[in-house]
Formats: C-alpha cells, structure tokens, sequence
DNA sequence: GCGAGTTCGAATCTCGCCGTCCCGACCAAG
DNA sequence: CTTGGTCGGGACGGCGAGATTCGAACTCGC
C-alpha cells in the first residue's frame, strides 16, 4: 500500500476504463475501506456496481476521490465541509480542480509523446 | 449567550479599544472557555494580557475570532485546517498561477505538434 | 471596601467523527 | 478449482474539539 502522501506525488492515472477498488486505493493513497466509507459520505461518488455489488471505478471517480483526499489530507477539511465545498464546485473555475484536470492532461500528452517517439 | 449563528448574522462591533472575554464571547456567538482553547490551537490568536492574566481583546482580535469561527463552522475545516488557511492567507495569487500553467502547456502542446509534423 | 459577578488556568470528562477490524460469503482470473 | 480480491455490516477505538469543574484571583458598581 501506498504511504500517506502529498496529492501531487500520486502516479498517473492509467489508461484504462475501470478500476476495481483495490486498484483505486493504491492509485490515490487510500484504503478500500475508506473508499467505502467515503462512499456513504459523499454523494457524488457512485461507481458502477455489476455482479455481487462490486464497484467499478472509472477515471472521472479517481480524480473525484483524489480531490476528496486532498480536501481531508491536504486543506484540512471535515468530512462534511469537503462535501459542502465539492458539492458547491461545479464552478470550473475552482483552482485545484483545474489543476487536477491539467495535471492529468499533461501525464496523458507526456505518455502519448512517449508512444510517437518509438 | 448567542445562538449559533451564521457569521453574517452578527451584531457590529461596538467602537470601543478593549473587550473582555465575555464581550467577545457575546460578539462572536462562542463560549469563553473555547475562546481560551482556541488561544492555544492558534498562534495568530494573542490577546493583551493584563494584571492578573486577564485578557484584553481588540477590535482586530475579534475580526480573526469571527475568521476563525467562520472556517470552523460555516467552511468546515478542521482547527489545523484553519490554522493553515489563516497563516498561508496573504497574497496568494492563485489565478495567476494558473495562467501559468495554461501557459507552460501550450507551449509543451506546440512542441507535440512540431514532432508530429515531421 | 464590600459583595456579586467575571475571569483565571489546569485537570478531567464527554461525545461523535473518521475510520479499523473482523467476519463468512461471494466473485474473477489463471 | 484454487487463490486472492471484494462484499456488507456490526463491533470497536483514537482522538479532536470542546465542556465541565474547581478554588482562587480579580473588577466594578455602589
């Protein structure tokens, strides 16, 4: 498992479509019976269950959980005021969501140069 | 003592130097004993102290007890959380910063498209 | 300068947020 | 079919953020 860390030392998130919990939890820091809990306190994390109630996360939900992380590890928010803020934040202009969706734009673009450079 | 309240609901601060706990208290809608709590959780938070260790509060304080008040129970923040805020609160450009970003990246993007030219 | 009310610090107590642990059962890939 | 990941749910726990209690020291109106 991955040490409690800094959000922007996370590795990249990896190009496929789903993810089950064990892979999201190494991908964000987190354990997977947090990523349940989480679940139950933030309303806009609903990844896609299928046969026997497994989830499956996709890249959108990874960044929402990184987000998540970032509010309670990094800014030092209660459960309830990370919910308040994220809920309130369709707002693009909110500056570590841009910062997330740049950041991973730039992870993808690095990895593509990699793959024209063969 | 006050309800709690939204902080905006608030009565003005009378126009006076010094305020004692109990003033305060009554201004900002917190007890007192959390008052001296929060004295030792934050170090922006420095009463006068007068014979017999009485405190002294100015109009200033009270502004950064309402601040305080606010980040803990409107935001949601944690009181390390605040602490944090607080302290890292001035000149914190962040717009620019981003324009930063943008800035770094299409230029990264220009350099991507040079490469595929060839 | 007297007495009612306020404030002092330090120690102790409370409560619930945010997980942690454990469980037998279920599921997926090799 | 085996192995290891995942399921929900209930019991458990640390500790963050106050709340309470105390006797003593102080302030202020009269």
């Amino acid at each position: 498992m991955l040490e409690a860390k800094n959000n922007d030392e996370l590795p990249a998130i990896p190009g496929k479509r789903y993810f089950t919990i064990g892979e999201v939890a190494e991908l964000c820091g987190v354990k997977p019976h947090v990523l349940r809990y989480w679940e139950q306190e933030f309303p806009q994390l609903k990844p896609v269950k299928r046969r026997g109630n497994r989830r499956y996360y996709q890249r959108q939900d990874v960044i929402v959980i990184r987000q998540i992380r970032s509010l309670l590890y990094e800014e030092g928010f209660t459960i309830g005021g990370a919910r308040n803020k994220l809920q309130g934040e369709e707002a693009r202009n909110d500056v570590t969501h841009s910062q997330q969706v740049v950041k991973q734009m730039r992870l993808e673009l690095e990895e593509l140069l990699r793959i024209l450079r063969r």
